[in-house]
DNA sequence: TGTACATCAGTGAACGCGCGTTCACTGATGTAC
DNA sequence: TGTACATCAGTGAACGCGCGTTCACTGATGTAC
């Protein structure tokens, strides 16, 4: 999968001059991912990665300077991909002859989805994120990048948002989706169920609140 | 402050038996909390709080059997405060001649307010839910709790809400303003301020979602 | 094509630090007679 | 009221654990002649 994420960013890495040491880089990645995913971040710890990608310490050391050299790379990894899916996920051709009130709705059923797949992931970095600043620099260059295909997306559909302000609309309402569904990952991985909802019930409560806000009339 | 939370919560200390050791018992609370509000939890630890309270590790031990039970018995603490902030916030005699519109307003501008107040704490405590069942029990009780306080002053104005379910409405609008006043205190607290939006216009536009979801027609 | 040598990559025991927690002790408080 | 004794509260040095990181070393790879 590291692959398909383009360039290694060396920002955070020795550079690897040899084959072999590029393949431990991304199995020390995938299995840093693989930890998060199974057990949370708290349980990624370097005796845990290296087992995981069958690596050593010192090995792990020429390849980042730090710990948390290896979150960051990670982190920039994992943006990256969110960029590119919601690239094609937006792609205006998909969307030309669609009523703009069912774009809305397919957009809350596809971040939805989105998050309930990146939850692990997401609630990782979260908890970095208050504590080092690149993480913060990172999500909000993410944000912004997806803020911008959004209002590319809705750019001739202008008509169709009665909100008196549809740019600050459309950013408040991005706001409010991706608050809803993060804080619903949470408590959904804190195992408390009181607060459990449907994933139909959401998108059609999500939907409805959206397409109201932004002032969008059914088709 | 701890003075007027009623009762010590005894599930997670062992029980005071002289004045004295219920002054130094207050005492590591309030030091726990002022180091939350000034360094976040990363920097409670026990040391430093027992070092703020001026007491000791041992004195620290003869009052929590560790150190969950501090950040537990500081939560509950926490938890009560707003329930009973919200209590006297949402009395509903104070409501009784005031448009719905205008109750959701204020609502909203109470609750940005709020959480801005609150922000350092409910910052901490978000980091513990992830990791602890009983973090995650207290929130959802008090969120249940604020829940029922909201329902019950919008009891007999069931009228005004034009959403086809209002009960499911409310409690989604509930979950939809907390999270996103929720984010934007992570967001403040991670520095990076391409973020930043006006209080009054987030009170504006968050009124306005309320609103339009809910279907409350202007007054 | 073969060989020598420099560089790169990998190894895992060992270190040091900071934390939560324990423990043997001293001092303060309350109470029975 | 005074005194003796039991209990409660407080002290801080010391311990152990788990972590991130270092370091002296071995093995693999590529390249110059």
């Amino acid at each position: 999968m590291a692959s398909e994420a383009g360039p290694l960013p060396l920002r955070w890495v020795h550079a690897p001059r040899q084959d072999r040491s590029k393949k431990t880089l991304e199995r020390l990645l995938d299995a840093t991912e693989a930890i998060i995913r199974e057990r949370g971040v708290d349980a990624v710890t370097i005796p845990e990665v290296v087992q995981a990608a069958k690596s050593s310490v010192g090995s792990f050391y020429g390849r980042f300077p730090n710990k948390t050299a290896l979150l960051s790379c990670l982190h920039e990894r994992a943006c990256e991909q969110s960029v590119a899916t919601i690239d094609i996920a937006l792609d205006p051709d998909r969307w030309r002859d669609v009523p703009t009130a069912d774009l809305v709705r397919s957009f809350v059923r596809f971040a939805v989805l989105l998050f309930h797949e990146r939850q692990p992931m997401m609630l990782a970095f979260n908890a970095a994120i208050g504590a080092d600043p690149g993480f913060a620099d990172r999500r909000a260059r993410t944000a912004a990048a997806i803020g911008l295909r959004v209002r590319a997306l809705l750019a001739d559909r202008r008509g169709d948002l009665h909100h008196p302000r549809p740019d600050r609309a459309v950013e408040m309402a991005l706001r409010a989706l991706t608050a809803t569904l993060e804080q619903r990952n949470a408590l959904e991985a804190s195992g408390v169920d009181a607060v459990k909802i449907d994933d139909e019930a959401l998108i059609e409560e999500l939907s409805r609140m959206m397409l109201a806000y932004l002032g969008v009339r059914p088709a």
